[in-house]
DNA sequence: GTGACCATAGTACAGGTGTACTATGGAGGA
DNA sequence: TCCTCCATAGTACACCTGTACTATGGTCAC
Protein backbone atom coordinates (compact mmCIF):
# COMPACT_ATOMS: atom_id res chain seq x y z
CA UNK A 1 0.00 0.00 0.00
CA UNK A 2 2.77 2.29 -0.47
CA UNK A 3 4.05 3.07 -3.82
CA UNK A 4 0.75 1.83 -5.95
CA UNK A 5 2.32 3.02 -9.28
CA UNK A 6 4.91 0.64 -9.20
CA UNK A 7 2.93 -1.98 -8.03
CA UNK A 8 -0.54 -2.89 -9.14
CA UNK A 9 -2.77 -0.29 -10.57
CA UNK A 10 -5.71 0.86 -8.59
CA UNK A 11 -8.79 -0.71 -9.97
CA UNK A 12 -11.56 1.36 -9.98
CA UNK A 13 -15.49 0.73 -10.80
CA UNK A 14 -17.78 3.59 -12.15
CA UNK A 15 -21.10 4.03 -10.90
CA UNK A 16 -23.41 6.29 -12.41
CA UNK A 17 -26.64 6.45 -14.46
CA UNK A 18 -25.24 9.02 -17.14
CA UNK A 19 -23.38 7.58 -20.06
CA UNK A 20 -21.64 10.92 -20.63
CA UNK A 21 -20.01 11.14 -17.49
CA UNK A 22 -19.16 7.55 -17.46
CA UNK A 23 -17.46 7.82 -21.08
CA UNK A 24 -16.22 11.21 -19.74
CA UNK A 25 -14.34 9.41 -16.62
CA UNK A 26 -13.49 6.20 -17.85
CA UNK A 27 -11.31 8.85 -20.94
CA UNK A 28 -9.95 10.38 -18.45
CA UNK A 29 -8.90 7.33 -15.71
CA UNK A 30 -7.26 5.25 -19.10
CA UNK A 31 -4.52 7.81 -19.66
CA UNK A 32 -3.18 6.99 -16.76
CA UNK A 33 -1.33 4.15 -16.11
CA UNK A 34 -1.49 3.46 -12.44
CA UNK A 35 -5.01 3.28 -12.64
CA UNK A 36 -7.02 0.25 -14.43
CA UNK A 37 -11.09 0.81 -15.02
CA UNK A 38 -12.52 -2.34 -14.00
CA UNK A 39 -15.91 -1.94 -15.14
CA UNK A 40 -18.88 1.02 -15.21
CA UNK A 41 -22.25 0.14 -14.64
CA UNK A 42 -25.70 2.51 -14.28
CA UNK A 43 -27.00 1.58 -11.20
CA UNK A 44 -26.86 0.81 -7.70
CA UNK A 45 -28.08 -3.05 -8.40
CA UNK A 46 -25.54 -3.82 -10.82
CA UNK A 47 -23.19 -2.31 -8.62
CA UNK A 48 -23.37 -4.65 -6.28
CA UNK A 49 -23.50 -7.74 -8.88
CA UNK A 50 -20.22 -6.50 -10.42
CA UNK A 51 -18.25 -6.01 -6.85
CA UNK A 52 -19.38 -9.36 -5.41
CA UNK A 53 -17.31 -10.75 -8.88
CA UNK A 54 -14.57 -8.15 -9.22
CA UNK A 55 -11.56 -7.08 -6.74
CA UNK A 56 -12.02 -3.33 -6.75
CA UNK A 57 -9.99 -0.94 -4.64
CA UNK A 58 -11.95 2.42 -4.95
CA UNK A 59 -15.64 3.00 -6.16
CA UNK A 60 -16.47 6.36 -8.28
CA UNK A 61 -20.43 6.71 -7.07
CA UNK A 62 -22.94 8.85 -8.16
CA UNK A 63 -25.41 9.74 -5.41
CA UNK A 64 -28.80 10.53 -7.31
CA UNK A 65 -29.63 7.83 -9.48
CA UNK A 66 -33.26 6.21 -10.32
CA UNK A 67 -34.31 3.10 -7.94
CA UNK A 68 -31.68 2.78 -5.36
CA UNK A 69 -29.59 6.11 -5.10
CA UNK A 70 -25.64 6.37 -4.06
CA UNK A 71 -26.77 6.62 -0.60
CA UNK A 72 -28.47 3.67 -0.38
CA UNK A 73 -26.04 1.44 -1.68
CA UNK A 74 -23.18 3.35 0.12
CA UNK A 75 -23.48 1.33 3.70
CA UNK A 76 -24.34 -2.20 1.67
CA UNK A 77 -20.83 -1.31 -0.24
CA UNK A 78 -18.39 -0.75 2.51
CA UNK A 79 -20.17 -3.11 5.12
CA UNK A 80 -17.70 -5.89 4.77
CA UNK A 81 -14.30 -5.45 5.57
CA UNK A 82 -11.76 -5.32 2.85
CA UNK A 83 -14.23 -3.61 1.11
CA UNK A 84 -13.36 -1.09 -1.40
CA UNK A 85 -12.84 2.69 -0.72
CA UNK A 86 -16.05 4.91 -2.31
CA UNK A 87 -15.52 8.37 -3.41
CA UNK A 88 -18.68 9.98 -4.30
CA UNK A 89 -19.26 11.89 -7.45
CA UNK A 90 -21.98 14.61 -6.97
CA UNK A 91 -23.36 17.25 -9.20
CA UNK A 92 -24.06 19.54 -6.36
CA UNK A 93 -22.85 20.40 -2.70
CA UNK A 94 -25.95 19.62 -0.81
CA UNK A 95 -25.02 19.80 2.58
CA UNK A 96 -27.12 17.26 3.79
CA UNK A 97 -25.90 14.57 1.34
CA UNK A 98 -22.21 15.15 1.90
CA UNK A 99 -23.25 14.92 5.26
CA UNK A 100 -25.27 11.34 5.23
CA UNK A 101 -22.59 10.21 2.87
CA UNK A 102 -19.61 10.93 4.96
CA UNK A 103 -21.51 9.42 7.89
CA UNK A 104 -22.39 6.46 5.82
CA UNK A 105 -18.85 5.33 5.08
CA UNK A 106 -17.41 6.98 2.13
CA UNK A 107 -13.97 8.10 1.89
CA UNK A 108 -14.23 11.02 -0.58
CA UNK A 109 -16.91 13.46 -1.84
CA UNK A 110 -16.09 15.39 -5.46
CA UNK A 111 -18.38 18.00 -7.41
CA UNK A 112 -18.36 16.36 -11.50
CA UNK A 113 -17.42 19.65 -12.28
CA UNK A 114 -13.87 19.97 -10.79
CA UNK A 115 -10.92 19.86 -12.82
CA UNK A 116 -9.26 16.68 -14.38
CA UNK A 117 -6.72 17.11 -12.10
CA UNK A 118 -8.27 17.15 -9.07
CA UNK A 119 -10.41 13.95 -9.91
CA UNK A 120 -7.20 11.67 -10.50
CA UNK A 121 -5.87 13.49 -7.34
CA UNK A 122 -8.73 12.25 -5.58
CA UNK A 123 -8.93 8.23 -6.71
CA UNK A 124 -4.98 8.27 -5.49
CA UNK A 125 -5.49 9.34 -2.44
CA UNK A 126 -8.88 7.27 -1.17
CA UNK A 127 -6.98 4.47 -2.92
CA UNK A 128 -4.33 4.98 -0.22
CA UNK A 129 -6.39 4.98 2.63
CA UNK A 130 -6.94 8.54 2.80
CA UNK A 131 -10.37 11.23 3.37
CA UNK A 132 -10.69 13.43 0.20
CA UNK A 133 -13.23 16.00 1.03
CA UNK A 134 -13.23 19.49 -0.45
CA UNK A 135 -11.78 22.81 1.08
CA UNK A 136 -15.02 24.50 3.16
CA UNK A 137 -16.92 21.09 3.16
CA UNK A 138 -15.29 19.33 6.17
CA UNK A 139 -15.68 22.78 8.00
CA UNK A 140 -19.75 22.72 7.42
CA UNK A 141 -20.03 19.33 8.50
CA UNK A 142 -18.05 20.33 11.44
CA UNK A 143 -20.73 23.37 11.73
CA UNK A 144 -23.16 20.98 10.85
CA UNK A 145 -22.53 18.19 13.77
CA UNK A 146 -23.61 20.77 16.54
CA UNK A 147 -26.37 21.49 15.26
CA UNK A 148 -29.01 18.16 15.45
CA UNK A 149 -30.91 17.09 12.22
CA UNK A 150 -34.37 16.31 12.18
CA UNK A 151 -35.78 13.57 13.57
CA UNK A 152 -38.19 10.60 11.61
CA UNK A 153 -41.02 12.23 12.50
CA UNK A 154 -40.61 16.11 11.53
CA UNK A 155 -38.92 15.02 8.43
CA UNK A 156 -42.26 13.25 7.80
CA UNK A 157 -43.99 16.54 8.76
CA UNK A 158 -41.83 18.50 6.91
CA UNK A 159 -42.40 17.05 3.60
CA UNK A 160 -46.43 17.40 4.32
CA UNK A 161 -45.44 20.94 5.02
CA UNK A 162 -43.78 21.70 1.53
CA UNK A 163 -47.25 20.24 -0.05
CA UNK A 164 -49.29 23.08 1.94
CA UNK A 165 -50.98 20.66 3.99
CA UNK A 166 -52.41 22.53 7.64
CA UNK A 167 -51.06 21.54 11.33
CA UNK A 168 -54.32 20.21 11.34
CA UNK A 169 -54.97 18.45 8.15
CA UNK A 170 -51.02 16.78 8.90
CA UNK A 171 -52.86 15.96 12.56
CA UNK A 172 -55.54 13.86 11.00
CA UNK A 173 -53.21 12.16 8.31
CA UNK A 174 -50.69 10.76 10.84
CA UNK A 175 -53.19 10.16 13.50
CA UNK A 176 -52.06 12.53 16.11
CA UNK A 177 -53.16 16.01 17.73
CA UNK A 178 -52.48 19.03 15.71
CA UNK A 179 -50.95 20.13 19.08
CA UNK A 180 -48.42 18.06 18.55
CA UNK A 181 -47.61 18.95 15.02
CA UNK A 182 -47.46 22.21 16.11
CA UNK A 183 -44.67 21.30 18.47
CA UNK A 184 -43.13 19.29 15.70
CA UNK A 185 -43.35 22.25 13.61
CA UNK A 186 -41.87 24.64 15.74
CA UNK A 187 -38.73 22.19 16.48
CA UNK A 188 -38.04 22.31 13.01
CA UNK A 189 -37.83 25.39 12.61
CA UNK A 190 -35.40 25.75 15.29
CA UNK A 191 -33.26 23.45 13.69
CA UNK A 192 -33.37 24.66 10.48
CA UNK A 193 -33.30 28.37 12.09
CA UNK A 194 -36.32 29.35 9.41
CA UNK A 195 -38.44 32.61 10.26
CA UNK A 196 -41.85 29.90 9.29
CA UNK A 197 -42.76 26.98 7.79
CA UNK A 198 -42.34 28.72 4.49
CA UNK A 199 -38.79 29.11 4.53
CA UNK A 200 -38.11 25.98 6.36
CA UNK A 201 -39.19 24.36 3.01
CA UNK A 202 -37.05 26.90 0.83
CA UNK A 203 -34.13 25.81 3.18
CA UNK A 204 -34.71 22.07 3.85
CA UNK A 205 -34.67 21.67 -0.36
CA UNK A 206 -31.75 23.44 -0.23
CA UNK A 207 -30.14 21.41 1.69
CA UNK A 208 -30.96 17.85 0.46
CA UNK A 209 -32.94 17.57 3.87
CA UNK A 210 -36.17 16.58 1.80
CA UNK A 211 -36.73 15.60 -2.00
CA UNK A 212 -38.00 17.30 -4.62
CA UNK A 213 -40.86 15.52 -5.26
CA UNK A 214 -41.54 15.18 -9.51
CA UNK B 1 -28.30 20.84 -46.03
CA UNK B 2 -29.40 17.22 -47.24
CA UNK B 3 -27.03 14.53 -46.45
CA UNK B 4 -24.33 15.97 -44.53
CA UNK B 5 -22.30 12.89 -43.83
CA UNK B 6 -21.13 12.74 -47.39
CA UNK B 7 -20.72 16.44 -47.60
CA UNK B 8 -18.96 18.36 -44.75
CA UNK B 9 -19.19 17.08 -41.20
CA UNK B 10 -21.84 18.76 -38.53
CA UNK B 11 -19.70 21.46 -36.92
CA UNK B 12 -20.16 21.09 -33.20
CA UNK B 13 -19.17 23.02 -29.95
CA UNK B 14 -19.56 22.29 -26.37
CA UNK B 15 -20.30 24.56 -23.96
CA UNK B 16 -20.45 23.08 -19.98
CA UNK B 17 -18.88 23.57 -17.45
CA UNK B 18 -17.75 19.61 -16.49
CA UNK B 19 -14.43 18.28 -17.51
CA UNK B 20 -15.94 15.16 -17.22
CA UNK B 21 -18.96 15.44 -19.60
CA UNK B 22 -16.90 17.45 -21.69
CA UNK B 23 -14.64 14.54 -22.42
CA UNK B 24 -17.20 11.76 -22.46
CA UNK B 25 -18.94 14.22 -24.99
CA UNK B 26 -15.98 14.45 -26.84
CA UNK B 27 -14.82 10.90 -26.61
CA UNK B 28 -18.85 9.79 -28.16
CA UNK B 29 -18.39 12.60 -30.89
CA UNK B 30 -14.80 11.90 -32.13
CA UNK B 31 -15.77 8.38 -32.99
CA UNK B 32 -18.53 9.36 -35.58
CA UNK B 33 -17.00 10.36 -39.08
CA UNK B 34 -20.11 12.75 -39.94
CA UNK B 35 -19.49 14.87 -36.30
CA UNK B 36 -16.43 17.34 -36.00
CA UNK B 37 -15.69 19.01 -32.81
CA UNK B 38 -14.73 21.95 -32.91
CA UNK B 39 -14.38 22.55 -29.87
CA UNK B 40 -15.51 22.46 -25.80
CA UNK B 41 -15.65 25.67 -23.34
CA UNK B 42 -16.57 25.92 -19.84
CA UNK B 43 -18.60 29.01 -19.50
CA UNK B 44 -21.16 31.28 -21.35
CA UNK B 45 -18.56 33.85 -22.10
CA UNK B 46 -16.12 31.79 -23.87
CA UNK B 47 -18.89 30.45 -26.08
CA UNK B 48 -19.37 33.54 -27.48
CA UNK B 49 -15.74 34.56 -28.18
CA UNK B 50 -15.76 31.19 -29.55
CA UNK B 51 -17.98 31.41 -31.90
CA UNK B 52 -17.38 35.19 -32.67
CA UNK B 53 -13.88 33.04 -34.38
CA UNK B 54 -15.19 29.44 -35.18
CA UNK B 55 -18.00 28.82 -38.02
CA UNK B 56 -20.51 25.73 -36.17
CA UNK B 57 -23.41 24.03 -36.85
CA UNK B 58 -24.56 22.81 -33.44
CA UNK B 59 -23.84 24.50 -30.08
CA UNK B 60 -24.31 21.54 -27.16
CA UNK B 61 -25.29 23.21 -24.42
CA UNK B 62 -25.56 23.16 -20.40
CA UNK B 63 -28.10 25.18 -19.00
CA UNK B 64 -27.07 25.10 -15.60
CA UNK B 65 -23.78 27.15 -15.50
CA UNK B 66 -22.07 29.53 -13.05
CA UNK B 67 -22.07 33.13 -13.49
CA UNK B 68 -23.75 33.70 -16.85
CA UNK B 69 -26.21 30.77 -17.36
CA UNK B 70 -26.89 28.70 -20.87
CA UNK B 71 -30.78 30.32 -20.54
CA UNK B 72 -29.13 33.95 -20.62
CA UNK B 73 -26.80 32.85 -23.56
CA UNK B 74 -29.04 31.32 -25.89
CA UNK B 75 -30.58 34.34 -26.92
CA UNK B 76 -26.95 35.69 -28.17
CA UNK B 77 -26.23 32.57 -29.54
CA UNK B 78 -29.47 32.41 -31.83
CA UNK B 79 -30.23 35.81 -32.82
CA UNK B 80 -28.30 36.74 -35.57
CA UNK B 81 -29.41 35.04 -39.11
CA UNK B 82 -26.85 31.90 -40.14
CA UNK B 83 -26.38 31.45 -36.31
CA UNK B 84 -25.60 27.89 -34.82
CA UNK B 85 -28.65 25.35 -33.60
CA UNK B 86 -28.77 24.81 -30.01
CA UNK B 87 -29.48 21.39 -28.75
CA UNK B 88 -29.52 22.05 -24.97
CA UNK B 89 -27.99 20.01 -22.50
CA UNK B 90 -29.52 19.49 -19.00
CA UNK B 91 -29.08 17.37 -15.84
CA UNK B 92 -32.95 17.72 -14.48
CA UNK B 93 -35.85 17.84 -16.64
CA UNK B 94 -37.59 20.71 -14.81
CA UNK B 95 -40.32 22.40 -16.81
CA UNK B 96 -39.90 25.32 -16.55
CA UNK B 97 -36.11 25.59 -17.75
CA UNK B 98 -37.76 23.44 -20.76
CA UNK B 99 -40.28 25.83 -21.51
CA UNK B 100 -37.90 28.87 -21.06
CA UNK B 101 -35.29 27.16 -23.20
CA UNK B 102 -38.25 26.39 -25.66
CA UNK B 103 -39.20 29.82 -25.75
CA UNK B 104 -35.51 30.99 -26.35
CA UNK B 105 -34.82 29.00 -29.47
CA UNK B 106 -33.40 26.16 -28.31
CA UNK B 107 -34.08 23.23 -31.66
CA UNK B 108 -33.49 20.54 -28.65
CA UNK B 109 -33.54 19.61 -24.96
CA UNK B 110 -31.49 16.54 -23.73
CA UNK B 111 -31.35 14.97 -20.56
CA UNK B 112 -27.37 14.21 -19.63
CA UNK B 113 -28.62 10.81 -18.85
CA UNK B 114 -29.63 10.28 -22.02
CA UNK B 115 -28.32 6.65 -24.07
CA UNK B 116 -25.52 7.71 -26.42
CA UNK B 117 -27.44 6.61 -29.51
CA UNK B 118 -29.92 9.13 -28.68
CA UNK B 119 -27.69 12.30 -28.41
CA UNK B 120 -26.12 11.33 -31.48
CA UNK B 121 -29.34 11.01 -33.34
CA UNK B 122 -30.43 14.74 -31.93
CA UNK B 123 -27.37 16.35 -32.66
CA UNK B 124 -27.80 14.98 -36.44
CA UNK B 125 -31.18 16.00 -35.90
CA UNK B 126 -31.19 19.21 -35.05
CA UNK B 127 -28.15 20.13 -37.56
CA UNK B 128 -30.66 19.29 -40.18
CA UNK B 129 -33.32 21.69 -38.99
CA UNK B 130 -35.21 19.34 -36.80
CA UNK B 131 -36.52 19.57 -33.48
CA UNK B 132 -35.53 17.22 -31.12
CA UNK B 133 -37.89 17.49 -27.72
CA UNK B 134 -38.19 14.33 -25.72
CA UNK B 135 -41.37 12.14 -26.02
CA UNK B 136 -43.64 13.73 -23.41
CA UNK B 137 -42.06 17.38 -22.67
CA UNK B 138 -43.67 18.57 -25.76
CA UNK B 139 -47.20 17.64 -24.28
CA UNK B 140 -46.29 19.02 -20.89
CA UNK B 141 -45.29 22.38 -22.66
CA UNK B 142 -48.39 22.85 -24.74
CA UNK B 143 -50.41 22.23 -21.01
CA UNK B 144 -48.01 24.91 -19.66
CA UNK B 145 -48.59 27.06 -22.30
CA UNK B 146 -52.50 27.33 -21.27
CA UNK B 147 -51.36 28.68 -18.15
CA UNK B 148 -50.09 31.98 -18.11
CA UNK B 149 -46.37 32.22 -15.95
CA UNK B 150 -45.98 34.56 -13.10
CA UNK B 151 -44.96 38.34 -13.92
CA UNK B 152 -41.74 39.78 -12.91
CA UNK B 153 -43.34 41.47 -9.66
CA UNK B 154 -44.85 37.79 -8.90
CA UNK B 155 -41.12 36.50 -8.95
CA UNK B 156 -39.68 39.19 -6.89
CA UNK B 157 -42.63 38.33 -4.15
CA UNK B 158 -42.32 34.47 -4.63
CA UNK B 159 -38.50 34.64 -3.98
CA UNK B 160 -39.19 36.62 -0.76
CA UNK B 161 -41.29 34.21 0.32
CA UNK B 162 -39.35 31.71 -0.01
CA UNK B 163 -37.10 33.74 2.37
CA UNK B 164 -40.00 33.69 5.14
CA UNK B 165 -40.57 37.21 5.14
CA UNK B 166 -44.17 37.88 5.82
CA UNK B 167 -46.53 40.38 3.48
CA UNK B 168 -45.86 42.93 5.56
CA UNK B 169 -42.64 43.00 4.98
CA UNK B 170 -42.48 42.06 1.59
CA UNK B 171 -44.36 45.65 1.32
CA UNK B 172 -42.23 47.27 3.28
CA UNK B 173 -38.99 45.89 1.28
CA UNK B 174 -40.59 46.75 -1.98
CA UNK B 175 -42.07 50.36 -1.13
CA UNK B 176 -45.78 48.71 -1.69
CA UNK B 177 -48.98 48.03 0.84
CA UNK B 178 -49.35 44.50 2.01
CA UNK B 179 -52.44 44.57 0.47
CA UNK B 180 -50.54 44.92 -2.85
CA UNK B 181 -48.46 41.90 -1.85
CA UNK B 182 -51.44 40.08 -0.43
CA UNK B 183 -52.86 40.60 -4.38
CA UNK B 184 -49.81 39.35 -5.60
CA UNK B 185 -49.62 36.45 -3.59
CA UNK B 186 -53.00 35.39 -4.38
CA UNK B 187 -52.39 35.53 -8.05
CA UNK B 188 -49.14 33.37 -7.35
CA UNK B 189 -51.28 31.24 -5.71
CA UNK B 190 -53.49 30.28 -8.48
CA UNK B 191 -51.05 30.11 -11.44
CA UNK B 192 -48.96 27.74 -9.69
CA UNK B 193 -51.90 25.57 -8.34
CA UNK B 194 -50.46 25.78 -4.73
CA UNK B 195 -52.72 25.71 -1.95
CA UNK B 196 -50.73 28.01 0.32
CA UNK B 197 -47.38 29.96 0.24
CA UNK B 198 -45.02 27.33 1.49
CA UNK B 199 -46.89 24.76 -1.54
CA UNK B 200 -46.14 27.52 -4.21
CA UNK B 201 -42.47 27.88 -2.79
CA UNK B 202 -42.19 23.92 -3.40
CA UNK B 203 -43.54 23.89 -6.68
CA UNK B 204 -41.67 26.86 -7.72
CA UNK B 205 -38.34 25.57 -6.86
CA UNK B 206 -39.03 21.80 -8.50
CA UNK B 207 -40.34 23.52 -11.34
CA UNK B 208 -37.06 25.76 -12.24
CA UNK B 209 -39.38 29.21 -10.94
CA UNK B 210 -37.21 30.39 -8.75
CA UNK B 211 -33.36 29.54 -8.34
CA UNK B 212 -32.31 27.34 -4.74
CA UNK B 213 -30.50 30.14 -3.68
CA UNK B 214 -27.04 28.93 -1.81
C1' DG C 1 -61.18 51.97 -28.12
C1' DT C 2 -62.06 47.86 -26.14
C1' DG C 3 -60.45 43.97 -23.82
C1' DA C 4 -56.73 41.66 -21.31
C1' DC C 5 -53.29 41.87 -18.18
C1' DC C 6 -50.39 44.11 -14.71
C1' DA C 7 -49.55 46.75 -10.56
C1' DT C 8 -51.43 49.24 -7.32
C1' DA C 9 -54.80 49.79 -2.84
C1' DG C 10 -58.39 48.90 0.06
C1' DT C 11 -62.15 46.33 3.44
C1' DA C 12 -64.04 42.41 6.09
C1' DC C 13 -63.65 38.06 8.13
C1' DA C 14 -62.67 33.17 9.22
C1' DG C 15 -59.16 30.45 10.26
C1' DG C 16 -54.15 29.17 10.35
C1' DT C 17 -49.52 30.20 12.37
C1' DG C 18 -45.90 31.13 15.62
C1' DT C 19 -44.61 31.91 20.47
C1' DA C 20 -44.49 30.76 25.13
C1' DC C 21 -45.47 28.04 28.22
C1' DT C 22 -46.57 23.27 30.89
C1' DA C 23 -46.77 18.25 31.06
C1' DT C 24 -46.30 13.03 30.53
C1' DG C 25 -44.13 8.70 29.17
C1' DG C 26 -40.63 6.04 26.70
C1' DA C 27 -35.87 5.11 24.86
C1' DG C 28 -31.11 5.36 25.36
C1' DG C 29 -26.55 7.05 26.97
C1' DA C 30 -23.25 8.47 30.85
C1' DT D 1 -29.96 6.86 38.31
C1' DC D 2 -30.18 10.93 35.96
C1' DC D 3 -30.25 13.42 31.86
C1' DT D 4 -31.43 14.16 27.21
C1' DC D 5 -34.12 13.59 23.27
C1' DC D 6 -38.36 12.16 21.07
C1' DA D 7 -43.24 12.01 20.58
C1' DT D 8 -47.16 13.03 22.48
C1' DA D 9 -51.01 16.82 24.23
C1' DG D 10 -52.69 20.89 25.86
C1' DT D 11 -53.83 26.40 26.70
C1' DA D 12 -53.64 31.39 25.60
C1' DC D 13 -52.83 35.05 22.59
C1' DA D 14 -51.05 38.18 19.05
C1' DC D 15 -50.49 38.17 14.46
C1' DC D 16 -50.42 36.44 9.69
C1' DT D 17 -52.78 34.28 5.83
C1' DG D 18 -56.13 33.22 2.40
C1' DT D 19 -60.63 34.39 0.40
C1' DA D 20 -63.85 37.38 -1.55
C1' DC D 21 -64.80 41.26 -3.01
C1' DT D 22 -64.21 46.35 -5.24
C1' DA D 23 -61.48 49.84 -7.59
C1' DT D 24 -58.07 52.79 -10.37
C1' DG D 25 -54.60 53.69 -13.83
C1' DG D 26 -51.15 52.03 -17.18
C1' DT D 27 -49.68 49.27 -21.20
C1' DC D 28 -50.22 46.59 -25.18
C1' DA D 29 -52.46 44.07 -28.87
C1' DC D 30 -56.29 43.62 -32.09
Amino acid sequence: MENQSEQSPIRILIVDDHPIVRAGLATLLRREPDLRLEGGVNSAEEALAFLAGHAVDVVLLDLRMPKTTGIEVLPMIVANPGAPRVLILSSFDYEEEIYRAAMAGARGYLMKSAPRREILQAVRNVAQGGLHFPEGIANRILERKGRPGLSPREQDILIMISKGLTNKEIGHALLISQFTVRNHVNHILEKLQASDRTEAVSIAIQQGVIAIHS
